[in-house]
DNA sequence: GAGTTTTATGTAATAATATAACGCGGTCTC
DNA sequence: GAGACCGCGTTATATTATTACATAAAACTC
């Protein structure tokens, strides 16, 4: 049993899991409503709902610089007590990592601060090695 | 010179700025609006062209997960490469600070990705040491 | 200094993101 | 079966941000 164990998904809750795995990257909420409404979707609501549970669950994450979710890339999810992002404004792609170092340096400094945490939001923008490499 | 060097504000950039200095905290773009409105403010364009060009000169940061906006901390401004902030769920405060050590981590992981980095975003979000003191 | 470009501005309209409020139906407990 | 809880559907609304177009001020060129 790991931190992150999460009951079975309802019906918009896997449909809207499914949207975001199949996609392989970031998808706003209201990009997910258009993908799901011939599976019946007819209000943003259906899809924040959902939202809200599997990112509680640790299967999707938020990425607050893009206003969008992406679904973690830890097969098992769980797996992680905090993740980083890379997006890359070229291409859109997102890394998901786990930032070791940077973590022990935060935690140490909300120790130090008496600051208590509750999560963390770590996200770099930049280019990808793969779209320096095409550019020019 | 400084890398942040920047010209003299305009009335509307200084008008913003002053905001959101008095209000010593985060403040949305709305909530700017609202307290120029006596100073002729009246349209949101006005408030977020010149919160563009105040983030462009380092002297407002955005924080993502609040879409707010907060007065750089350090005097001077442009004294520093990435700022993180510590963000109080029970008070609303907001503190800047410098994580040196999660900057050498997150550097060097880009680094070794050949991934370029633009900007980074680091945000704490918790209970501040004054709000724990006074629960009960 | 006239002509040109750039930058800042004013205003209206709209787009994009997110939540509030209400009611309904299922499931679980007692 | 009453009560509590949860997920769901729907409508309406709130909040955040940008597009589009016109005007004006400043900076730069010759
Ligand atoms: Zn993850
Ligand atoms: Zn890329
Ligand atoms: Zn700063
Ligand atoms: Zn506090």
């Amino acid at each position: 049993m790991t931190a992150h164990a999460h009951p079975e998904l309802t019906k918009n809750q896997s449909l809207v899991f499914g949207s975001l795995s199949d996609a392989g990257g970031p998808l706003t909420a209201y990009a997910i409503l258009d993908l799901l409404r011939e599976d019946g979707f007819r209000a943003p609501l259906q899809v924040y709902r959902a939202l809200d549970k599997l990112v509680e669950y640790g299967m999707v994450h938020r990425l607050e610089s893009l206003n969008a979710f992406v679904a973690c890339a830890h097969t098992g999810c769980s797996a992680h007590g905090a993740a980083a992002f890379a997006i890359c404004e070229q291409c859109g792609d997102v890394i998901e990592f786990t930032p070791d170092e940077a973590l022990k340096g935060l935690n140490d400094w909300a120790g130090a601060q008496d600051f208590t945490l509750a999560r963390m939001t770590i996200e770099l923008r930049g280019t990808c090695g793969a779209c320096k490499s095409k550019a020019v």
